[in-house]
DNA sequence: ATGAAATTTCAGAAAATCTGAATATTCTGT
DNA sequence: ACAGAATATTCAGATTTTCTGAAATTTCAT
């Protein structure tokens, strides 16, 4: 026949405690029991294993058996452990691609609030433009996307976190800053709005818009914090995501523009499609859900989950 | 419950062969068994481990699991083979020591035998003289002795393996050379008896033996090499172990001398008593016993096996 | 859509393992 | 050396686990 696990166990914990009584406590088993799994593992190795009748003492090749036993069974107890592990989402790799924007305001709290959970799973985040992100989950680099719904959906799976509304961010002592619906275009008649590069996803209107906008695309910021640096020094307004927009700034405002002059971006999660996600991903979401409930309570109404 | 071995190797091979029919012939099981395995090894882990219903691809937590699972059935597998070898003998440390006579004529030939069997087994010989090989014996740093039977036996075993008996070594041209019979002192009185330092257990007769003998002790070499050189050269006889003198030397006539002048000396095993013997040991005991009857055979009457 | 192949389900059969009582052995203290 | 205590083994029956074979289901390719 083959060796069992159940029997070179048996003989581990014999020789260990030196008495099968002892042994078949541990093993929640009677001693009858074990002293025949016992039996029929030296029966099945052939050279007896312990010295006397008693279990105080082993023969060589006791020793020798012990040795390689208690290897084999250490590892298995191991794989067993980290299979455990791997299948509660406890362990493994969570390889996630996210838009700056995400990446900034949505993740650092979610992968602090995983990372509580799960201490011992590796995180490794990617940083790339909605594009990217797909390209990425369709190399199979990463596991995770998180960005706005992709043009092409081709094997990948969108499932829409929350829309971000679009809006204008001026100084506070603007005009505009006092207002409180929604406004368009039309509000921002020969004013300066800066264009900038912060994402491709990012419509702005600058090209084939409307021909009653203000000056927008004289001026050009390369980052977001450049774009309201220039803001606050009062050099122009500029549109941006409400989660672009740091929260508490005494000097800024931001106003929600309507939907027809600013489309609202869906961010949303993208996954390979028909492929189940390893455990670590799924925990992740499921922390994720929270958090995005907490987001939308702090930031009100422009911020929408989805 | 608890992951089981047969349940990992049953997913190993379905991952590996992508088919739970292909994975049962290997595992000289029906598909049904296989079905179940996998069905309950999965309900223990929780996740799914393939991807669709058919097992073609993995799941993410299906390839951690894999992993897992063939770290831990490798090592088993190791384990088991590393067993079975020990078991047999095949494989471990062989630990012996010897007195020079036994290393010189005996070891060598039955060290030759044992490695074309086990050429796995570390042999590790160590040199001593009879005191020093039950010394060793008792302290645990051998496992095997071959040396006379020792005074003290306290602890150790002995088991007779052949009678030396000693003899007279003189020139070819000695007139003793032409002697059939075994000789006792008697023959020798008024002649050169050189004592040499071979080994405490060589009895030399120099000490309240009988006072007809010649002048014994009057010259001593230290080695037999040295020994035999001097009788070569004229200067006198000296007694021998048989089995110490060379068997083909031109020079040298070797004459057996009766049990009452020269008790023979009786080599044997040593062992611990009351410990079982590794496997290695006892494979090294069952090439010595056909190793002994060749010797016996090629050496004549002087050698007697017991 | 249809047939072939693969997988799963199910009930009963077979095998392995466990228990509890009786028995045998070894150890310990006198 | 002996009796008693502790430990280990044996055995038969019970329990649990695992396997098989047939039928049903699903999937894949034509």
């Amino acid at each position: 026949m083959s060796l069992s696990l159940n029997a070179l166990r048996a003989f581990a914990v014999t020789a260990d405690t030196g008495s099968v009584t002892r042994a078949a406590e541990i093993l929640h088993r009677t001693p009858s029991a074990v002293s025949m799994t016992l039996k029929q593992l030296e029966a099945e190795i052939g050279p007896p294993l312990f010295e006397g009748e008693r279990k105080g003492t082993l023969t060589p090749t006791g020793h020798a058996v012990l040795a390689e036993a208690r290897a084999a069974l250490d590892r298995f107890d191991r794989a067993e452990a980290a299979i455990r592990a791997h299948a509660a989402g406890a362990a493994g790799r969570l390889v996630l691609s996210a838009t700056p924007s995400a990446t900034t305001h949505l993740l650092p709290e979610a992968l602090v609030a995983f990372r509580a959970r799960f201490p011992d799973v590796e995180i490794d985040l990617h940083d790339a433009d909605s594009a990217r992100v797909a390209e990425e989950l369709l190399a199979g680099t990463v596991e995770l996307g998180i960005a706005s719904a992709p043009t092409t959906a081709q094997g990948l799976a969108f499932q829409p976190l929350y829309r971000d509304a679009l809006g204008l961010v001026c100084r506070a002592d603007d005009p505009l800053a006092a207002m409180t619906g929604p406004i368009g275009w039309a509000h921002l008649t020969g004013r300066t709005v800066m264009a900038h590069a912060l994402s491709p996803s990012t419509p702005l209107p600058s090209a084939g818009g409307a021909t009653s906008h203000g000056d927008e695309g004289a001026v050009t910021a390369r980052t977001v914090t450049a774009a309201l640096a220039l803001v606050r020094a009062g050099l122009g307004v500029t549109i941006l995501p409400r989660l672009t927009v740091p929260g508490a700034d005494g000097d800024l405002a931001f106003v929600e523009m309507d939907g027809a002059s600013a489309p609202p971006r869906t961010v949303g999660l993208l996954t390979r499609k028909g492929e189940s996600l390893s455990a670590p991903a799924r925990m992740f979401l499921e922390t994720l859900g929270p958090c995005l409930d907490r987001l939308a309570g702090r930031l009100g109404g422009t911020f929408e989950r989805l």
